[in-house]
Formats: C-alpha cells, structure tokens, sequence
RNA sequence: AGAGUCGGCCAGACAGUCGCUGUACGAUAGCAACGCUCUUGUACGGAGGAAAGUCCGGGCUCCACAGGGCAAGGCGCCAGGUAACGCCUGGGGGGCGUGAGCCUACGGAAAGUGCCACAGAAAACAAACCGCCCAGCCCCUGAUUUUCAGGAUCUGGGUAAGGGUGAAAAGGUGCGGUAAGAGCGCACCGCGCUGCCGGCAACGGCAGUGGCAGGGUAAACCCCGCCUGGAGCAAGACCAAAUAGGAGAGCAGUGGCGUAUUGCCAUGGCUGCGGCCCGCAGGGCUCUCGGGUAGGUCGCUUGAGCUGCACGGUGACGUGCCGCCCAGAUGAAUGGCUGUCCCAGACAGAACCCGGCUUAUCGGCCGACUCUUUUC
C-alpha cells in the first residue's frame, strides 16, 4: 500500500500531529438517555452499506459522539469493540471539523467484515455530508 | 527416523506518533469548613485461556426461618482432597487398545407396577413347531401260520440333545449315561453359599460346599442412602433536582376578654361569579418534614489471592516462612496510524468475586512415556 494514499484520505494534513484539539475526553460523548433521546426526535440523516449516522445540532458548542451497535447487527464482542473504536477514532481525528452537533453512529449488519480503511473513508464520507 | 499417549507453557514481536482509562504526586480555575469538581502535567498500571455458554458449587447481599414430616429436584463403586461441588486425586470392578494409555450414571430387578417392536411354536406362575424316543389299535411288506423283523397314518406318553427365530429361549465345553434325553453323574470354567487370609473400604485371593437359584430394562415408575429455604450486584446501602401528590405550621385585617406587653377566643385570609354584602364554586402564597423519580456515590476489587523456598503426602492438597499488589470501565477504557521483521498471528473482550465443568481455537515450545523400523 502507497504511504501517501493513507495520509491523504486524512482531511487535515495535521492530522496526527500533536494538537490539543483531537483529544476526546468524556465530556464529548453523549452520556445521557435524554441525550440520545435528543437526538433520535428530530435528526438529520446520512447512510450507507456500513453506517446509518443520525446528526442535530446541540448548543454546548462543540460535537458530541454517541455509539448504538446493536448485538443483533453484529454478533461477537470483540467485532463490536473494533467498530467503536475506529468510529471513535475518526470521530476524534475530525473534532475540530465538526461544529456544535450531537451525532449518534448506528452500525449495519455486516460492517463487521470490512476492513479498517473501508470504514474510516465511509465515515469521513458521513463527516463530509452532514457538517460539510 | 516414523507413528502415537499424557502433562505443562506461549497466544505475533519491536520502534515512532496521536489518543482512551485507573491510581499516585503536582499545577490552574470554580464552589469554598475538611474537601469536591473542571482543565491539565509527570510517573506507573490497564482483558482471557477460555474473559464465552450460564451447566454445577460457594462467598457476599436482602427476604424467610422453633422442631419434624411430606412433596419436588439433584446425586449414586470405595477412600481421600476441598469453603463446597455433579469437580479433582488415588484405588477397585467392567470395556477398548500390541502398548504408553483411554472410556465408564458403576446402588437395588427374591418389595411392587409397567414395557420388550419384528421374527418365532413359545418372550415368562413357562411352553413344544419341525424333531428324537417308547407304547397301543388298524393297515402294508418279508420268511409257511402263531411268532418275529421292517414301514406308514392316528392316539397316548417321554424328552429339551438337534433344527429354525431372535439382542435374549431355565450356564458353557468334554466324557459318561440313557429308549431318547436331561447337572442325571463326573472334570474344568461360570454362578451361589460358607469359612479363612489380604485390604480403612470398594474388592481380591485361597479352600470347602450346592448341581445351580434364573430373562432384559431402574438416563421407565419405583425402592434405598445422601444433599438442597428463596432471590440475585438491575443484590443491597446512601445522597437527591424539577414536576405532581401527601403531612404539618404560618400568612393582611376585624371584633371580644385582659391594666398592659405577651396571650386566649371567634371570624377570616387567596382566586372566580358580583358594583358591594350575603351566597355559591375552588383552594392561593411561604416555610418545614417524610416517601420517592431522573441523576449521582458506595458496593468494586486484598482475595478460599499470587510468587519463591522448605516440610508432610503416591497424589489431589495441606502447613510454615520470605516477598508481591497484578484491570476496575459504567452509552461502558485497553485503541488508531506509520514503519521493520518473521514461522504471517486462531478462537475470541472483564462487568460483584472465587472453585469447577462444557464448548470454540492458527500455530509453536518443553518434559515424561509407548510402539515400529534401521544402524552400532
């Protein structure tokens, strides 16, 4: 694989790099069922063969992240832990992108099968739509 | 060298960089009585052998509980280990394998009940299809008749050797015996009983004795012995906003009693209808209290703990001493990216904690042992 091509699909070229910006404490996650609830009311929608990403905006002033891989949709534990974890990694990479939004991630059936770059260029795509 | 058995161990590695989470020590800010919270710095921790299935056994928590019995469920060769077990260790019986080893729900069928397809005469207080043997009536054949010999049908009786059915048909093989047969008799094996010996025991060995009891099935009911109260960390304890509801107290004023302050009694308060009063309808405001929801804190990781050594024990394991602290999240951390290397990375993610069992699993390492072949 090209070095460059991994680089490139970032949207920022600092991305990587030493900035206070992508760290991603745990005041950036929903934590609430009124906040997921929030969001569930009245979201705006992005989909695709991977992910259904639901977005509104909130009025704290920065993005916040909430995750919903359901068992039924992916089986394994450990599957489940990998999604989370690179949508949370993606998530992190773009904070500073993403304006004052609550964005809530809900896996579909089989987004355990593809592999790690598949999944962070559907999610930088889900980025793009909703914010961009 | 090949094939195999048993036991133990590992679970891609390294570097850079950006993050997450816990603890400790700091810094900044906020509330400000210890202290708590936000942000942040440094250091050190941060999934498994199965974390899984939730199938057993415990700890812990709450509820229930005098004692005993019944029911229900589980367990079931013997001894030991353990907090406990359906687990483990050692031993015995049975089965499999040339062997190292492996498998084994392995109490009771002379307490009772049920079931046993098909086949077969018969599947259970036994019975007799084809047979075999004996006797009798009548008939046939042979030698001159009686008589004798042989044969056939039928009748009565004996028999369980042989055939056939079946997973299984009142032990097996052999010799004797008999009309034919039969433990009828004998020898060996099997079985039962008795005694002695070994063993804590399961059980084993030896000797004597009985011709020999009687189908299978108890992961069918059942009998015998032993065990079991129920629910689970969403247990349980504490703090506690808003809203609604509950309890209590007070709230302008007026009149009377009282020398007076205080106090006591009555009326009454706020809203709507109404110009006002009466009247009717409804309960206002403030404070306090308790229950309790969202939310939060604790439970939450120092424990039947781990390592090493010594001792006891065949072993599971136990005892003693030195040392160690080894995840604690909560919309839920342990990861992303880049590079290098190789044997190319399986199954798979803690959720109160332990002990087991079962199931999933790429590959590799170590030790002990067995069999076969070759060489010396």
């Amino acid at each position: 694989m090209d070095k460059r091509t991994g680089k490139s699909v970032l949207l920022f070229p600092d991305a990587g790099k030493k900035t206070n910006d992508h760290s991603f404490p745990k005041s950036y996650r929903l934590s609430k069922s009124a906040d997921y609830a929030f969001v569930f009311a009245r979201p705006a929608k992005s989909a695709d063969g991977i992910f259904t990403v639901l977005v509104r905006p909130n009025e704290i002033g920065h993005a916040r992240l909430g995750l919903a891989i359901s068992k039924k949709n992916i089986k394994t534990a450990v599957a489940r832990n990998r999604i989370k974890r690179l949508i949370r990694e993606s998530f992190r990479q773009h904070l500073s992108f993403l304006r004052s939004v609550d964005i809530i991630v809900l896996a579909k059936r089989g987004a355990d099968k593809k592999n790690n770059q598949t999944v962070r260029r559907s999610l930088q795509a889900h980025w793009k739509k909703l914010v961009g």
